[in-house]
DNA sequence: TATGCTATACTACACATTGTAGTAAATTTT
DNA sequence: AAAATTTACTACAATGTGTAGTATAGCATA
């Protein structure tokens, strides 16, 4: 276990379940379960938990299917979410290494090949 | 306590001691104790367990004074260190928000305001 | 309507990380 | 040798996350 560490904000399972819903955004506690069951082994009520978790903390809505089970949905589009995500961690990392993130920064994207690449490069380029 | 979270990878007593070591390359516990008592109501052993747990993590090196005390000393510049956070959060970052944190980025360096960015505004430029 | 399946809530535990510090033993200083 | 310092070892609390059991509540069907 462990090691998300550093940036995503979301533990290994909680990332998980985000990938399937920003997928199936609505999607009941039986339908992620069953997605993850697929692949290994777990339990209902640890995706009930999880999928619970996220709620309290704002990241998914829910709300009864009349009166049976939840229906979950994300709280924000995963582009939303991540801009979210991209912003406190970089605001941050900035905060703390400066001068050196920015740079290093730079020589990443540099030696990076993306797939929209030319979108940044051009917002790149406006910066004189 | 709690909520260094994103980026620094250091707890706020680590920050704090290896803000003070990097200050004074060769100190003492009993020298970051001072420092930090102070500020501070804190215990001798609360600075040698962190040291020590630095020190195993390899982020501080640490020798005999002839016999007595240990002395402590990063095992890296602070540039260096920062800048392995760096490279270390951002590409972790553009693993999983992509674009998305390529873009936020360029956004929030332009609205910045840092000392040297003429250095880097210059590195920016390059990147036709 | 009674029974059983399903969902939900509640509770719990493990483990890692970090801040916190006490105690005992070793070593240095006086 | 006694006193002071340093270190090693141990421990505990809080938080975050993964994991899951149990009990309860509600719907569906026999």
């Amino acid at each position: 276990m462990r090691y998300n560490a550093t940036t995503s904000s979301l533990g290994s399972l909680e990332e998980e379940i985000m990938q399937i819903i920003w997928k199936e955004p609505a999607a009941s506690v039986r339908l992620v379960f069953e997605k993850i069951k697929k692949r290994r082994e777990i339990a209902y009520t640890t995706v009930m938990t999880i999928m619970s978790r996220l709620h309290a903390k704002g990241i998914l809505n829910r709300k009864q299917k009349d009166g049976g089970a939840y229906v979950y949905a994300p709280a924000q589009s995963k582009e939303k979410f991540l801009e979210q995500i991209s912003e406190r961690v970089i605001k941050n990392l900035i905060k703390n290494c400066g001068e050196v993130a920015v740079a290093r920064f730079i020589d990443i994207v540099e030696a990076g090949n993306f797939k929209k690449s030319a979108q940044w490069r051009k917002k790149l380029k406006k910066i004189k």
